[in-house]
RNA sequence: GCCUGGAUGGCGGAACUGGUAGACGCGCAAGACUUAAAAUCUUGUUCCUUCGGGAGUCCGGGUUCGAUUCCCGGUCCAGGUACCA
């Protein structure tokens, strides 16, 4: 064999390809299109790692193959290019984020020319470019126009030092800040939020998803819908609402507790116990909600000295907060029942509050089963569903509550008090007042004279550019809305734009809206199953209420592709643990690398990479060289075994392609290279071989096809031969025979054979004879063409 | 903590709706070719074994003629946990 240049063949093909018309994507036949998108990654300061090279090696794998089978692929790939790192670095560097993410962009697009995808270069669009975050903005204003995007007060990571909000991301597990390290607090600031809740239930219709499973069971438990009962607590002056999902057991009600965020506490604690209650808020402000809702540490809690009554039986309780009471969940305020909950229980035996029993059990306290209620009056007998609609009606009826369905589900915040993200379209009027920016001043650009470092004032508070604007707009007095928007928001409806990025004049013609949505297939990691993945459905369904869309659903198929870790763990440049592509790719080739990722395990599950291995992969290559530069002859006493064994392989192949199992697509065409290279094949078992690979090592099949086997025209413009089912079908079956459940041999059966001619000639057999000897047969069972079972008793 | 997954030879993994566990590849061993090595090819390769068999898919139970697959309980690992995206 000639030495395989796999560098100028694939960089030929590459150019080839490019060059080809009938490859590219045709907007004008939206008919037969299969949008085949993947999740868009973030320009990092880091080269492509593994993960990106697997994942948009997996989406091309599936585009080619979908080409093969005759669709107008559309297969685009951009850049979700706002974000925190840019920023980080330029408050290191004080190199313009504008400036870092275009070099890393083109060091992105050289990586991804490399995989030799068909991604397509003139939809390559980038998030915080002017042209595409118009689309942002003009989204914004529909959400504003339409009451679903507000401002309200919100609990941010503030850190005292630099004076600015930090992301979660920015706080080391100690609670300290990242750049600062000073300890973070918890702050109350006003925010810009979108009322996702409004679609709660909405997004919880799954009906038209094909979507793996576990995806649905995540997103229906962030969801978290709840039905339950508000109840008001009346104190002095004031009432305390809580949720609950157990108002039964509200005869057990010993005291009440609010988070340490609520704004009643201001108001309701008495002088006397205010210093301590400040102290605790700002204890509290140091957790974080994942430390607070830990069952594994120990509650704590502080009396307000405030008392409320129970509105059931006229009980006075004290008011309490404690740490273990989520503010943004239900109403921030519970009703404590030591009896009937577990954290309840704990907490009342810390503080040496009462408990009392009000639900019928012979078990040990707390009891948290369903029962009949005691000591609750009226309601004595009644069991726990009866007793909360009956409980439910008469708060209704005292004008004291009622029943309510709650999800955990928070409204989306938006703001960020960021320099490199989208910038909200808002003005403030002279007294204050919100003004969107009319939408011919779109786009709202993102000035470029600010300080990155933090100050205390937002990034964009320090820009001269960006209050000459408002002025001149405007007029005097007016200012500008200093927050930026959330990076998720950019992603929430890119999907909708690529198809129409160059045209300024509309989101996407209304064909593209009709056809090219939903997607087709969408892949991406399974991490971002709540956020990104709900505000996708959020938005579409947002889009849809405005009459942009007749479709439900964004995205018909999703597909998660399995993380590639290193020694165990997600790689990341801060754990040092991340493996470059680039150096396998220039030690073998693109192709050989594409087949070595896929061929480690099922693309959904990634795993641990190791580069252990790839040498089969890079053998397989050149023993198929080899043998079509030299191709055997077939074997005419194998022509029915090569028939089945070429057209299990057609259809194992097509079916696992289907279902993203990329791994046994490579294990069945070395199988049917094994058979071959021993039996010998015709023309079709080269040419479908070839086929069946080229979505896996596009550039090798490529060369194969036209250098090997004189085709002219690209092989992805190739289709797949059809499947002949009757060349799968054999004269004989092997049945395995047990006895009590064990197998004690296999043997070989004509299809055709009788089940009781199968049964008696195996008990003659010796080897099975042997175990029936002096026993009896208590009972046969027979499945046709793959066992024979007896059970024996004696 | 909570939500969602995962665990199969020395290694990556395969196994249709409960029906012969270990396909395919790596590694390893032996052999062929070679002065030798590399490359290539052939054969073998879950473990134990007194060679009859026995054990075996994270651990402990259960359902079944039969469980990697279904059910209950647990261990460990991973992802997410709302300002990384």
């Amino acid at each position: 064999m000639q030495s395989y240049d796999f560098q100028g063949i694939e960089s030929k093909w590459q150019a080839a390809w490019r060059s080809n018309p009938k490859l590219a994507f045709d907007p004008q036949n939206l008919d037969n299109a299969f949008y085949n998108l993947v999740m868009f990654p973030y320009p990092s300061g880091s080269r492509l790692h593994i993960g990106h090279w697997f994942n948009y090696s997996g989406i091309d794998i599936f585009g080619r193959f979908k080409k093969m089978q005759g669709f107008n692929v559309f297969q685009p790939l951009g850049y979700d290019s706002f974000g925190l790192p840019a920023e980080n670095f330029a408050i290191k560097t004080n190199i313009a984020p504008q400036d870092s993410t275009a070099k890393n962009i083109k060091i992105m697009n050289e990586q991804i020319d490399g995989i030799g995808g068909m991604f397509e270069d003139k939809y390559r669009m980038i998030t915080s470019s002017p042209e595409y975050y118009k689309w942002t903005q003009w989204l914004f204003l529909k959400l504003h126009k339409a009451g679903l995007a507000f401002q309200k007060e919100a609990l941010v990571n503030w850190d005292p030092v630099d004076q600015t909000v930090i992301a979660n991301e920015q706080i080391l597990p100690d609670g300290t800040a990242e750049r600062s390290g000073a300890m973070v607090e918890k702050k109350m600031m006003k925010q810009w939020f979108f009322k996702i809740t409004d679609y709660a239930e909405d997004l919880l219709d799954f009906s038209e998803l094909n979507w793996p499973a576990k995806t649905i069971t995540m997103q229906k438990n962030w969801i978290g819908k709840s039905q339950g009962t508000v109840i008001n607590f009346a104190g002095e002056n004031f009432e305390i609402e809580c949720f609950t999902t157990r108002i039964d057991t509200v005869f057990g009600v010993e005291y009440v507790v609010l988070a340490p965020e609520h704004p009643l506490l201001k108001t309701i604690v008495p002088e006397s116990h205010m210093d301590q209650v400040s102290e605790y808020q700002n204890q509290t402000a140091l957790k974080s909600e994942i430390d607070r809702s830990s069952t594994e540490l120990e509650k704590t809690g502080l009396f307000t000295g405030a008392y409320v009554t129970n509105p059931l039986n006229g009980k006075k309780v004290p008011v309490w907060t404690a740490d273990y009471v989520i503010y943004t969940y239900g109403t921030g305020a519970v009703m404590g029942v030591p009896a009937h909950d577990a954290r309840d229980f704990i907490f009342a035996n810390k503080y040496k509050l009462a408990i009392s029993q009000v639900i019928q059990s012979d078990s040990d306290l707390p009891v948290l089963e369903h029962g009949t209620l005691i000591n609750s009056d009226k309601y004595n007998g009644l069991n726990t569903s009866e007793a909360i609609t009956a409980i439910s009606a008469d708060l209704k009826a005292m004008n004291k509550g009622e029943l309510q369905t709650t999800y955990r589900l928070r409204d989306w915040s938006v703001g960020r008090q960021r320099y490199w993200g989208c910038p909200i379209p808002i003005v403030y009027d002279p007294e204050g007042q919100v003004v969107p920016i009319p939408e011919e001043h779109l786009p709202w650009e993102l000035p470029t004279d600010v300080d990155y470092k933090p100050t205390g004032v937002p990034p964009l508070g320090s820009s001269k550019q960006l209050q000459a604007n408002v002025e001149k707009i405007f007029g005097p007095g007016y200012r500008a809305e200093f927050d930026t928007l959330d990076a998720f928001v950019c992603s929430s409806f890119y999907l909708n734009r690529y198809a129409n990025h160059a045209d300024p004049s509309q989101l996407a013609t209304e064909e593209q809206m009709q056809k090219l949505i939903p997607v087709d297939l969408y892949m991406g990691g399974a991490e971002h199953a709540c956020m990104h993945l709900l505000y996708v459905r959020f938005i579409h369904k947002f889009l849809r209420d405005q009459g942009l869309f007749t479709c439900n659903e964004p995205v018909k198929r999703l597909i998660h592709q399995g993380i590639i870790t290193k020694d165990g763990a997600k790689m990341s440049k801060s754990k040092g643990n991340v493996v470059n592509p680039d150096d396998y790719v220039n030690k073998f080739g693109a192709d050989v690398f594409r087949m070595y990722m896929m061929f480690q395990g099922p693309f959904t599950e990634g795993g641990d990479f190791s580069d252990e291995g790839i040498i089969g992969v890079l053998r397989f290559r050149d023993k198929l060289l080899r043998f079509y530069e030299n191709p055997k002859e077939l074997d005419a006493t194998k022509e029915s075994d090569y028939k089945r064994e070429l057209n299990s392989l057609l259809e194992k192949s097509i079916k696992d392609y289907e279902n993203f199992q990329f791994n046994t697509v490579m294990a069945a065409c070395m199988e049917f290279y094994n058979f071959i290279a021993k039996h010998g094949a015709e023309q079709n078992g080269l040419e479908s071989l070839i086929q069946i690979l080229a979505p896996l090592a596009p550039h090798l099949a490529e060369h194969a096809w036209h250098e090997l086997l004189g085709k002219t025209e690209s092989i992805f413009l190739s289709q797949f031969q059809e499947v002949d089912k009757s060349a799968l079908v054999s004269n004989t079956c092997v049945y395995a025979i047990q006895v009590n459940g064990k197998m004690r041999a296999s043997l070989e059966f004509d299809t055709a054979a009788e089940k009781e001619s199968i049964i008696a000639n195996v008990s003659q057999r010796p080897e099975i004879a042997k175990y029936l000897e002096g026993k009896e047969v208590v009972k046969t069972i027979f499945v046709p063409g793959k066992i024979v079972s007896f059970v024996v008793k004696g």
